[in-house]
DNA sequence: TGTAACCGGTATCCAATGGAAACCAGGTAG
DNA sequence: CTACCTGGTTTCCATTGGATACCGGTTACA
């Protein structure tokens, strides 16, 4: 069985699923992270900014059962928790991080479009509230 | 000012928000579908298998809102809606589609560390109960 | 003349998720 | 005694997600 059986598109596929978990801002961020090199637990929340400790464990733990991290707990006072990024969660990692590259180099754009987007949306409305018989 | 003043592991950029919503399993599928040619409404939801037609109208709305779609409305009968890709947005469905690759390629690497992983947490639970003294 | 289906959506409802904050054990530093 | 470090879990509430029903307008079929 290879990898053209699998198909995203399709609703019950597990592929779904994963993309799913994996298509997530915060996975991304960590997993960024991660390819530099192993973190502890409260590194990690300060270099994501914005996590909160309860999704940090979260997608911690499920980056873990999927074999993505590997967490490592050290029997020192305080106690020590390393998480690394395994082999596939480093392809995986090469996956996600032009994700955010991508975002970083066309936020501007974005950015634009909104603008244009709201401003279109605004006028519109004037018209509709200066011209209610259009109704 | 150019990309490198982005960072998307700052909590407020707008880099973060702008991840947010493109690394979302929908947007990876539809990009994924338009980057083929335009689409209407209808064809776009048979094809995404699963998807609510309120959460494939929210997708579309945001999707051009940043300018990553054009949306079309022909005076047709009944009316016709063609969404199209445009070239930014072309360029993130060349940065989703290797994730949408990875998972497919992958899935099975993963649902086996699952596997493991319950297993490993079952035994612990079994082990907890059998000698709840280490409680 | 129903009536069923297609088009592209809203509107409504409820369950699941997300994040803020409190709390936890166990220990150190002042 | 108090405050803070470690790595979390628990609790609570607001936001979101998805299932379902509905909408106007038109066509095909019986």
């Amino acid at each position: 069985m290879n990898h053209m059986d699998w198909n995203a598109y399709a609703a019950l596929c597990p592929t779904r699923q994963a993309l799913d978990r994996i298509a997530d801002k915060w996975t991304v961020l960590i997993l960024g992270l991660l390819c530099d090199g192993p973190m502890r637990f409260n590194a990690i929340r300060r270099r994501v900014e914005g996590i909160s400790q309860k999704v940090l464990s979260q997608t911690l733990k499920s980056l873990e059962r999927d074999g993505l991290v590997v967490r490592t707990a050290y029997p020192t006072v305080p106690v020590t928790v390393e998480y690394a990024i395994t082999p596939i969660g480093a392809s995986l990692a090469d996956t996600v991080t032009p994700l955010r590259r991508w975002a970083e180099e066309n936020i501007e754009s974005i950015l634009r479009a909104r603008r244009a987007y709201d401003q279109a949306e605004v006028q519109m409305a004037d018209a509709a509230f200066n011209s209610p018989i259009q109704r």
